[in-house]
DNA sequence: TCTGGGGTCCTAGGACCC
DNA sequence: TCTGGGGTCCTAGGACCC
């Protein structure tokens, strides 16, 4: 999608269209504190940026309100909520449209549509004329998503994942680039290796000191040398601008971790205000897990103290829990290392996922055992039982922290229950957890 | 007037095991 | 009178993506 997040915003306030729109992420109407999510291309025009702080914008862009000259531009603070409804109106569209889909965030998705159209070319067969079937099919998904959800996608059709995400790139906003098999060195060889999937500034200038600029000088490259430098994303770097990807299109897996941040107005050096917050991002991070039928083993932590050094600490219990006193708890706990240090930005993880009964039973031995029956725990009263066994579960995991104990115990038991629960929905996704690119991230950043 | 918030994967080093 | 060879898991940090 185009600015997704400035196109949402259209969407409910069709007076912005044409204009510019800036939606900002930790910025609230009227201040001047956060960073740019995602900017119209109108804005774009006058130098606003993703990620650029939006005192830096409102420099280059000040607010409508408050100016009565041009250039002006109309800000809003991010609505995820609202952006996720409209993202699923696009996703429903996609899924009918595709024999796979890959969402890769809240506005990009993968589509197999190997069964669905062809290379073939139809038209006049004047040369420069000719459109392939798949071209057609292309627009058809856009207009789909244009007329029915009423907010612009950009779409690359191509061989393989790789060349198709360049694809989308390639010609934003409202983009459309096919790309056919025996077009697919050509066309990436003259872009710059940042137009590469998986190519940021740093191997960006790692490269560039290799003599290596555009896509076709890193296809030629020798891919040993690529090795030693980049280990073995060197290969798949190489490998991508030569246009050699295998990959299939894998259905979108579940999220690896969860986790919360937020930042000061300004470094903090308040003991106090950084517990608060803390727990406070602990009680957000185990809700949302508790929501998504998720238990974790692994708490962590990031603390970004000035000028940006970016810390991470993180604890493993013995089995997986959900139990938001124990995030909050170990959070707190990993939180005391910086006690005397300023803090500009903390965060709290939740990681190791296991949804559903499979990965319990597998913890306990219970394997064999048929898990979705008995235990009628389901009327009701499910709530209150659980928050029993969490406060009791919690003092054990917490011992676990401590002593290094086992938990196998209350593992198994807990296993029953929750199979209860989860009932069969994903009873066969195991795989997922392999994927090689697995992506939920919630980002606009395009 | 530095830098928001949510993710993924890879690697290095240490502890530990047989 | 010195340390093979293979493996796992964990934590921390870095790069990247949207």
């Amino acid at each position: 999608m185009d600015c997704f997040y400035a196109s949402c915003e259209r969407l409910r306030e069709p007076a912005l269209h044409g204009e510019p729109v800036v939606v900002g992420m930790g910025y609230e109407g009227g201040d001047s504190h956060g960073a740019v999510a995602t900017a119209s291309y109108e804005a774009r025009e006058h130098g606003i940026e993703s990620a650029q702080a939006i005192s830096q914008a409102l420099d280059r862009l000040p607010r409508a309100a408050e100016t009565d000259t041009e250039p002006a531009g109309h800000y809003r603070p991010v609505d995820l909520d609202f952006y996720e409804e409209v993202a699923s109106d696009v996703k429903e569209i996609l899924q009918e449209c595709a024999d796979v889909v890959r969402e890769v965030s809240i506005d990009e998705a993968y589509l197999d549509v190997t069964e669905r159209t062809s290379w073939a070319v139809v038209g006049d067969g004047q040369a420069g004329s000719e459109r392939t079937i798949a071209e057609g099919y292309a627009r058809h998904v856009k207009q789909r998503i244009s007329r029915e959800v009423g907010v612009p996608a950009s779409v690359g059709v191509a061989p393989n994942m790789a060349t198709a995400k360049v694809a989308s790139d390639f010609d934003k906003p409202d983009g459309l680039t096919v790309v056919r098999p025996d077009d697919v060195t050509e066309f990436l060889a003259p872009l710059p290796v940042a137009a590469i999937h998986g190519v940021g500034p740093v191997t960006e200038r790692e490269l560039a000191d290799m003599g290596i600029e555009t896509a076709g000088d890193l296809a030629a490259a020798d891919p040993a040398a690529l090795v030693d430098r980049f280990g073995e994303r060197g290969r798949d770097l190489y490998d991508r601008a030569r246009g050699d990807d295998d990959r299939e299109v894998t259905p979108t897996g579940r999220p690896k971790s969860l986790s919360r941040e937020s930042a000061f107005t300004e470094a903090t050096e308040d003991t106090e205000a950084k517990r608060e917050r803390v727990s406070a991002l602990a009680a957000d991070v185990a809700a949302r897990a508790r929501s998504r039928d998720a238990m974790y083993q692994t708490v962590g932590i990031k603390v970004v103290t000035p000028p940006f050094e970016v810390n991470t600490r993180a604890s493993s219990l013995s089995g997986p829990v959900d139990d938001p006193d124990l995030v909050e708890s170990i959070a707190l706990d990993l939180l005391g290392e910086f006690d005397d240090d300023p803090v500009r930005k903390l965060g709290v993880r939740v990681s190791k996922l296991s949804f559903g009964a499979q990965d319990q039973a597998r913890l306990d031995g219970f394997e064999g055992e048929p898990t979705a029956e008995g235990k009628p725990a389901t009327d009701g009263e499910s709530d209150a039982d659980q928050g029993d066994d969490w406060a009791s579960t919690a003092d054990i995991a917490r011992t676990a922290v401590d002593d290094d104990a086992r938990l196998t115990d209350w593992v198994g038991n807990d296993g029953g229950d929750l199979a209860v629960d989860e009932g069969d929905d994903d009873g066969h996704d195991s795989d997922d957890n392999h994927d090689p690119e697995g992506q939920s991230s919630l980002g606009a950043f395009d």
